[in-house]
DNA sequence: AAGGAAGTGGGGAAAAGTGGGGGAAAATCT
DNA sequence: AGATTTTCCCCCACTTTTCCCCACTTCCTT
């Protein structure tokens, strides 16, 4: 669904553009507007409305009575936010989402599957680098990845 | 499926020659594109759209709720750009893979099984040397390798 | 030696990305 | 409630990048 890893800036007027071939995804779906929330490792989780959907009903099943659950909610819950595409294919992110990622400008947007990531790109370069130096290893841990 | 090795050039616009046996296997699934991503040792993985969801189907099912699924996850999907052929045959790799690969120019091509492998052509002779030294080795200590 | 297939280079059109002005709606103030 | 300010979104114009096509060269085959 959304894959491949794209630079981007936000302009002076607060916009970012959604790369051409995530928006495509939206154009099924006759909808308009993504969801937007606060990620793991400090980035921002965009969802189009039908993902966001399956994400929320993987939270709901967490337990109301455990604290960890109930924290991951609140996160998750408060943090996300409707945006709008305009004609242009920009959004608008809330200044509280784009502090919680340390977003300035340059940001770098990377598909992951079911989502995309917005991050600062400064961030993501230092992650990149080591990930990609870790890659084998973290196969090996999981284990169960085939390719073939 | 793929098999052999071969040595191409990317010329000065970024495009690379897809040798045309590989190519023939597009053919018969009135295709044109492959699926190029990150691969292990630092080389890129190229797939036939059919073997890439078959790849995909894996990867979809790591949680985005723990640390190694989801870097693997980044790494893989964010890496991920489906690539045109051009009448030519022709394909373009995006900057951020070549470098992940550290590709400059001169690459070889190897078919492995279901999917082939893009790589600077200096990285693939060193490592070409060191594994035909241990191959006995690590067939052993693979150890249930059948040939039948 | 000729013909065809594979490899190579470059030009041009179309699409994606970028920036800014203006007007409508919403929020705020008096 | 009305007036003023602010915000937001649409549209237009421009730049950059992508990709698609055509022409030429080289190499292999027959």
């Amino acid at each position: 669904m959304f894959y491949g890893e794209y630079e981007h800036a936000i302009d002076k007027k607060g916009r970012l553009i959604i790369p051409s071939k995530f928006r495509d995804v939206l154009k099924d779906k006759f909808v308009d507007s993504f969801m937007v929330t606060r990620g793991y490792e400090k980035c921002l989780f965009v969802f189009p409305p039908d993902q966001w959907q399956a994400y929320e009903q993987s939270l709901r099943a967490l337990s109301p009575h455990k604290a960890d659950p109930r924290a991951l909610s609140r996160m998750f819950y408060g943090g996300a936010q409707q945006c709008l595409c305009d004609r242009q294919g920009r959004i608008n992110i809330p200044k509280i989402l784009l502090d919680y990622a340390s977003i300035n400008k340059e940001v770098t947007i990377i598909g992951v599957s079911t989502r995309f990531e917005i991050w600062d790109r400064g961030r993501w370069n230092k992650y990149r680098e080591a990930e990609e130096k870790t890659l084998e290893e973290r196969a090996e841990k999981i284990g169960e990845i085939r390719i073939e």
